[in-house]
DNA sequence: AATGAATGAGGATTCATTCAT
DNA sequence: GATGAATGAATCCTCATTCAT
C-alpha cells in the first residue's frame, strides 16, 4: 500500500483523474485492490465502491473490467493460486533432491509465498465462501488439492522406500503434510494478534517428527 | 374503517397460534436455528427471516431475544463452544490415562462431537467472520485454544518424559496436535463433496506419526 | 387526488406513518398510483419511489406487494382492463337491442369509461411499452381484441341483414368500428391541449357514415 | 510507461479506421441509427451505445452531432415525418382529381410511405414519449396535423358538394378519414403478430363506406 | 474528427429493524 | 409476548456524458 502511494505521490488526485491506463494494468489494480477488500471484510461485507476506491478509480470503472461483483470474486480466487503451484511441482520432479528436503522447501516456499504475504486469506476467503461459490471450491479442489496431493504422495512414497520416514503409512495421508499449513494460516490469521506462533520452529518440528533424524554420519563416514 | 378494525380483530384472536413458551427454550430454538442459518450461508448472507422461519417464529420475535443481528451471531459463537470443553479436560487430569490413548480419546470425540455434527461448521464461521468480530475470536482463543493448549502441553509433556514421543520437541508445539483436526474441518466442510477423506484413517495415521509405536508387549507384562 | 387528500385530510402526515391496511387495499392503492404514474412518464421514467410517493408509502411496501417493478407493470395493464368487458357483451346478447343503438351505446360507454376516466392512457401505455412486454400485448388482443371484435361482428352482421349499414361489407371488417373509439384516445391525449376534438359529434358522425339515417317514420307505424 | 505510450502510439494509428465523412451523411446514418433504436425499444430503454453501435460510429463520436439524447430524439422525430406530406399537398392542389380518388391515394400513399417502412413506428414513439417531449407533440399538431386535416376539409367539402359523401357531415370531421390509418398502425405495430389485418381490405372497406358507390353509368344513364 | 475508457448520478432492490395490533 | 406490515438506509449496477488521446 506504501509502494503504491509512493507511485503516485507526484500527481494530485485531481490530476490522477481520468487516467487511462493498459488495461491489463488497470485489471491487475482492480483485483489487487479486491482482494485486499475481500480478506479483510469478506464478499458481502465488501462493497463494489470499495474496492473501485481502493484502486483509486470510480465505481463505475469496475464494471468495464468485470461483469459483477461475482465475477470479480471468482476471477480473482482462481486467478490468484496458480502462480505458487509451478513451483511446487518442480520440486519433485528433480529426483536428486532429498524427500525431506523438498518438503522443507515447500514449507519454506509456504511460509514466502503464501504465510507472510496477502495470500494467506485466500484460505479463509475460500472457507468463508464456498459455500456460496461451489466453482470456486470445486476449483480449488481440482486444480491446487488435487495436484498437491499428487505430488505429495509421489515425495512421500519415494522416502518410505528410502527409509526416511517415521511412519511410512504417511504415503498414503498426504493430506498430513500440509496439515500444519493450515494450521499456520488460521493461526496467523486469527490468533496471531493474541498470541506469536513461531511457523518457522513449527514446520521444523513437524519435519522432525515426519522423517527419520538425519544420520548423523551416512555409511561409513568416519572411524 | 370501523369495520375493518372489527373484523380483523375476530380474524386475529381466532388466528394466535402464537404459543408462548418457556423464554430459555425459546431462545434455545432461535440460536439453534441461527447456528444452521449463519453455518449455510455465513454472517452477512442470512437473513434474519431465514433465522426466524427456520425457528418457526415470526421476523419480530427474534428482536424479542436478542437486540440485532450482530448480537444474536457472537451471543451464538460464544455459546456453541463450551460443552466440548468439560470432556477433554477431564482426559488429561486422570493420570493413569496413557497420554496416547488421552489423544486417540480427543481425536474420537473431535469427530463424533464436531465432525459429525452442525459444530463442524464453527470453525468455518469463526474464520470467516472473525475479521467482522474481533470479540469473538479473542473469546476463542482464550477459552478455546488457550485451555486446550495448555492441556495439550501437559499430555505431550508427560508422553515426552515416557518416551511415547517420536519426536519430543512436540510438547513445545501442541499445535500440531490440533493440526489434523483443522485439516478435517477443512477438508470436510469444503471438498467432502469432491473427494472423501476417511478421517479415521488420517487420525490414526497421524497418532502413529507422533508417538511411537505401542510396545507389542510391555517388558514382562504377562507371564 | 383531491378526493383522496380529503380522506386523510383528518391525520398530519406523521400520524399516517407506518399505517396497516388492509392488504387488497393496499395494493389497489398501488396500482392506481402505478398507472397514474406510469400514465403520466411510461414505464421506464417512472420511478418505484414516485409510485410508493403517490400512494403515500415507503418505498419498500410496494415490493411486498409486487416482486418487482416489471410485474408491477403487467398486473396493472392486465388488470385494469377487465371490468369494461362485460358490459360490452351484454350489450350484443340482447337481441331486442337494435345494431345501430348497440353500437351507439358502445361509444357511449367508452366514452364515459375510458376517454373520460385515466384509463384513456392505457392504449399509450401498451402502445408504447408493448414491445417490451410482450405478454402484455398477447394478452391485450386474445382477452380485449378478440372478444370485442367477435362481439361487433355478430353485430354487424345482423345490422347487414337487416339494412341497417351503408356498406354491407363493414361486417367483414369490424375493426372500422373500433377506429374512431381509437382516434379519440389518441387525440385527447396527445392533442385536446392544442385543440379540441367533441368526441360526441365524432361518434355521431361516425355512426351516421356507418348506419344508413334512422327512418323517420317506420312504415305504416301511426294511423 | 513511456514505452508504453509508445506501443500505443503504434497501435492506435494502425487502428484508426475512423473513416472521416460527409457531416451530413454522418449526421443521417446517426438518425437512422436511432430511429431504428428508439423504434424498437423506446426512448428511455435505447442506449446512446445502441444508437452509435447500430451506426458504426463510437459512443462519442454521437455528441459530435447531437448535444444529447434528448436533442437526438426530438431533431429526429421532427425531421422525420416532413417529407410525406409534400405529396399528400398535391393531391388536393389539383381539381381535377375526384375527391374520392384524392382520398384513395391518400391511403395508398400512407400504406407504401408509412405502413409498410418502419416509419409505422412513428405514431408509437410520439404517442409514448409524447408527455415526456411536449415539443414534439406540439410540433406534429401543427405540422402535421393541422396542415393534414386542413387538405382533407377542403376534399371532402369538394366532395360533399359533388354528393360524393354517404354522409355530407364528414366534411366538418374530416379526423375520421384519418381513423382507419390509426388503427392500421395500431394493429400492425401491437397485433400483427398475432392476427394479420388486411389493410387493403380495411381501406378499400372504409372508402365504400364514405363515399357513395361510383355510379355505374353517370349523368342520363337510366331510361 | 473520432474514439472509448472513465466518471458518477440515478434508480431498482434488499433487508435489518420498528411498532401498531 | 407475538406478529408481520411498514420503513428507509444501504448497495448493486446502468448508462448519459466527458475528455485525454
Amino acid at each position: 500500500m506504501t509502494d503504491q502511494s509512493v507511485i503516485n505521490r507526484d500527481r494530485t488526485v485531481a490530476e490522477r483523474k481520468r487516467e487511462k491506463r493498459d488495461p491489463q494494468q488497470r485489471r491487475a489494480e482492480i483485483l489487487a485492490a479486491a482482494f485486499a477488500c475481500f480478506a479483510e471484510r469478506g464478499f458481502a461485507a465488501t462493497r463494489m465502491e470499495d474496492v473501485a476506491a481502493r484502486a483509486g478509480i470510480a465505481k463505475g470503472t469496475v464494471y468495464l473490467h468485470f461483469p459483477d461483483k461475482e465475477r470479480l470474486f471468482t476471477e480473482l480466487v482462481s486467478g490468484i493460486a496458480s502462480p505458487i503451484l509451478g513451483e511446487i511441482d518442480s520440486l519433485v520432479h528433480n529426483e536428486a533432491i532429498p524427500p525431506r528436503f523438498a518438503v522443507s522447501m515447500f514449507y519454506t516456499l509456504f511460509r514466502r509465498e503464501v504465510l507472510e504475504t496477502e495470500r494467506r486469506h485466500l484460505l479463509r476467503l475460500i472457507l468463508a465462501e464456498g459455500p456460496l461459490f461451489p466453482a470456486v471450491t470445486e476449483f480449488y479442489h481440482r486444480e491446487i488439492i488435487t495436484k498437491g496431493l499428487t505430488v505429495l504422495r509421489i515425495l512421500l512414497k519415494r522416502a518410505a522406500e528410502r527409509g526416511d520416514l517415521r511412519n511410512p503409512l504417511l504415503a498414503d495421508m498426504p493430506q498430513i503434510v500440509m496439515s500444519p499449513a493450515l494450521l499456520a494460516i488460521i493461526w496467523t490469521t486469527l490468533f496471531e494478534a493474541y498470541e506469536h506462533l513461531d511457523t518457522q520452529k513449527l514446520f521444523d518440528t513437524f519435519l522432525d517428527t515426519l522423517f527419520v533424524p538425519a544420520r548423523a554420519a551416512p555409511e561409513g563416514a568416519t572411524p
